[in-house]
DNA sequence: ACCGGCATCAATCGAAAGGTGGAGTACGGA
DNA sequence: TCCGTACTCCACCTTTCGATTGATGCCGGT
């Protein structure tokens, strides 16, 4: 039974928040949204910051969250920032790609949800609801690609192995790395063996072409 | 609604068709677009095929494109296949990122302007007019890129070195690539010391870092 | 206290990649 | 026609990389 102090029964409207840069895209998820009557954008913000301030308000029950925001605080920050309040809205991650990268990091940073932007406007109110709900909102590619994910914990690089790769992929010999991370040569060598391994390749270039691939790097 | 005579001076509406595979961006580029007085949405549609069909229809006068639809027919594609034809429409090329390798493209099939999608309602509106007007309307950052492409014509990789070079990146070895594009190993080398030449660098792995970031390969 | 993962380093050997210097064909513009 | 560019190929040599093996110290969890 839902108790609510507040003034009488309310309608049931679900308050939503959303958080996108791209002002076609804020546009876009107002007119969809706004369709369903259960539905009532309270506001839209260009930034990640204004997210974390706007959510503190308790008419906003789910914030839809780009992940790539022009810069500055990363969306699963934002997504950290809202979920470690007392009673914080529920937050669905919205990005336009599937990296594996992006989805672990919104997930561990809290969102309840991660949804691929080109997905069809009744998923995107489905997903609305499921997160209001409190429940877990994964797109399917989304939910099998994090089955992989746990499948394949070898896939998961270590600190070390993951900043070698990222200047391997930078173009840099294995002395210029060792000479960056004042390391010797053989053990930037050592680390590339490990990680060749954890990723089933047998080059500097396909391993980097693998870890993109995965999102273990950024490009 | 709006009932328009055959006859006499009708309304100067600018006739919009929008093609992109995001329905949250079909429907952002509607409620941006349509709040413009002169300007008319006839049509949106989610694949480059379809855009290349109604396109063909009078009432259009500017075509919106996305570059990336899921598979298929690329934008660009479809932008030279409407341009191609008698009394074209104009076309404008929307996309998320700004790489070279897609200007390039979408420039030679004929579009007429470039925008980022993160480009404000108001930027938006302004190349729809140019470019229905007939003048090209270029992005500030894209037509600065533009500048520094034809600076540098150096950077321009050839055909065969960007096929070599993508599967360079894709993680292939020399000998793998050879057999691929039924080439010697001799060959493929050639081709990499011009390429590293062009791009002032000195490795394959350091090639495809400075191909990316000129967005002369995919990644 | 022990084990496993991580990070560090060493030595060696063969394979792959890079550097240099040609060289021939084909095509298109000056 | 001549010049430049692109594309193809060869030989020789040097450097870098990858594969293997083995070792040490640290830290966290059982």
């Amino acid at each position: 039974m839902t108790h609510r102090p507040e003034t009488g029964p309310r309608p049931a409207a679900i308050g939503l928040l959303l958080a996108d840069d791209h002002p076609v895209v804020r546009a876009g998820l107002r007119a969809v949204l706004e369709t369903e009557p259960d539905f009532e954008v309270v506001a839209d913000v260009p930034t990640a910051e204004e997210a974390v301030e706007r959510a503190a308000r308790p008419d906003v029950d789910v914030v839809l969250m780009d992940l790539q925001f022009g810069g500055r605080m990363l969306g699963s920050q934002a997504t950290a920032a809202i979920t470690a309040r007392e009673d914080a809205p529920r937050v669905l991650v919205l990005t336009t790609f599937d990296t594996d990268a992006d989805i672990l990091a919104a997930i561990e940073a809290g969102a309840t949800g991660y949804l691929l932007k080109d997905a069809p406007p009744e998923e995107l109110a489905a997903a609305v609801r499921t997160a209001a709900a409190g429940k877990s909102a994964l797109a399917p590619t989304i939910a099998l690609r994090l089955m992989d994910r746990m499948r394949a914990p070898a896939t998961a690089l270590s600190r070390r192995e993951t900043e070698v790769l990222q200047l391997v992929a930078d173009g840099l010999s294995n002395a210029r790395i060792s000479k960056r991370l004042f390391l010797s040569q053989a053990t930037v060598k050592s680390h590339l063996v490990h990680i060749y391994a954890k990723l089933g390749v047998d080059s500097r270039t396909s391993a980097v072409a693998a870890a993109t691939a995965r999102g273990l790097i950024r490009r």
